[in-house]
DNA sequence: CTATAATAGTTTCATCTGCAACTAATTTCA
DNA sequence: TGAAATTAGTTGCAGATGAAACTATTATAG
C-alpha cells in the first residue's frame, strides 16, 4: 500500500471558507512543535464519491421539503406511494425491489402508509405470506398531488440543461451506477 | 395545484422484477372492487433524485467498506480527517464549511478521532471557544493510508469514462449543485 | 462599562436506518 | 409424507442523524 506518496501537499488552499474565518492559522496554536505534516495530497471538494453525496442531499432535500411540508411524506413514504401509484396491488418485496429499498424500510413505511389510510393491505388467499399493497383514494389523492410537484422540481433542476446534455447526464448516471454495482460485487 | 393531470397510466409497465414475481397479479385479491386507479404517470425509477439517490448510496457504500473495514471509519470521520490532513490546525467550524457536515456531525466526529488518537485539540489563546484541530501522528498516517485508496477507487469507478466524460460528468455535477442549492433557497 | 447579541461547540432527544433474529407460511426433496 | 430449507414480513437493538436547547466565551451597543 502506500502508492505514489510524498508529493506536494497543500499546493492550492483552494478558496477561503470566508473573509475573516480564513485557513485556521488564528486557531493553530501549535502546543505540538513535531506536529506530524500530511504528504499525500487530497482534495475531498474534488473527490466524486463526496461530490455525488454533496448532489444527492442537497436536491433530495429540495425535493423532500414539498413531501414533507405538504403532504407529510418521508422520502420513503413517498417512494412506496409512488411505485404503489405505478403498480397496484404489489407485494412488500417486490416495492423493496423496484426502489431499491431495505426490506425493513419497506415495511415500516407501509405500516406509517396504513396508519394514514394511505395505503391498505390485501391478504393472498393462495399464498398467505404474500401481502398485496395498493393505494387507497386518499392515497391516489396525494400521489396525484405529488406527482406533478415532484416533475416541476425534477424541470427547473435541469432547466439550465440542454437536452443534450441531459441525455448525457442519464448515460453517466447509468454508467456509472453499473460500474460502481460492479466494484461493490468486488 | 395539480397541473397536467389525467394523462395515461401504466403505459410501459417497465422490466419485471424477476420471472415469477411479476407486476402483483397474484398478490391482488382485490378485495376492494373499487380500488381507485393513479391517474398520473410517474417512473421512480427515471426520477433524478431518485437516480442520484440511488449512485450516491451505491458509491459510498463501495468506497465506505474500505474506510471501515481496513481502517475503521465511518464516512464523517474519514472527511474530517481528509480535511485536517488538507489544512492542518482548522476549527470545527472551517471543517463544518469545508466538508458540508452538520454541525453536530463534525462535533461527534472529533470526539471519536480524539479518543482513537487520530486527531489531537489545541486551545486557542486568543480566543477560547475556538479549537484548533489537527492529526495526530497516527492520524497522519491513517491519512496517508487511506488517500490512496480513495484515489484507487475514484479511478476504477471512472474507468470507463472517457476524459471528455470525465470532464462533463463534473461540469454537469457543478451545474447541478448550484441548481439545487439555488432552488433549496427559494 | 454593563447588558444584550452573536459565536463555538456540546449535549439532549426524537427519529431514522440497517443488521440480525424472529414468526409464519410455503416449498423442496429424501 | 414430513423434516429441512426457503420465502415474506415484522420486531429488537445499536449506531447514525438532525433540530433545538444549552454552556461558555467573545463581540456589540447603549
Amino acid at each position: 500500500m502506500n502508492d505514489d506518496a510524498n508529493r506536494k501537499r497543500n499546493a492550492s488552499p483552494t478558496a477561503p471558507i470566508r473573509p475573516g474565518t480564513q485557513r485556521g492559522h488564528a486557531a493553530d496554536t501549535r502546543s505540538t512543535p513535531d506536529a506530524p505534516i500530511a504528504v499525500q495530497d487530497f482534495a475531498l471538494e474534488a473527490f466524486l464519491p463526496y461530490r455525488l453525496s454533496l448532489l444527492s442531499n442537497t436536491v433530495s432535500e429540495g425535493i423532500a421539503a414539498t413531501y414533507r411540508d405538504e403532504h407529510g411524506l418521508s422520502v420513503t413514504e413517498w417512494r412506496v406511494i409512488a411505485i404503489l401509484g405505478r403498480f397496484p396491488g404489489v407485494t412488500a418485496t417486490d416495492v423493496m425491489a423496484r426502489a431499491a429499498m431495505d426490506k425493513v424500510a419497506v415495511s415500516r413505511a407501509v405500516s406509517r402508509l396504513v396508519d394514514k389510510s394511505l395505503v391498505q393491505r390485501n391478504e393472498n388467499a393462495q399464498d398467505r405470506r404474500r401481502v398485496g399493497l395498493r393505494l387507497t383514494r386518499r392515497g391516489v389523492r396525494t400521489f396525484n398531488a405529488v406527482v406533478p410537484k415532484a416533475h416541476a422540481y425534477e424541470q427547473r433542476l435541469l432547466a439550465e440543461l440542454s437536452a443534450e446534455e441531459r441525455a448525457t447526464l442519464n448515460h453517466l448516471i447509468d454508467t456509472l451506477q453499473a460500474r460502481a454495482r460492479g466494484l461493490d460485487a468486488e
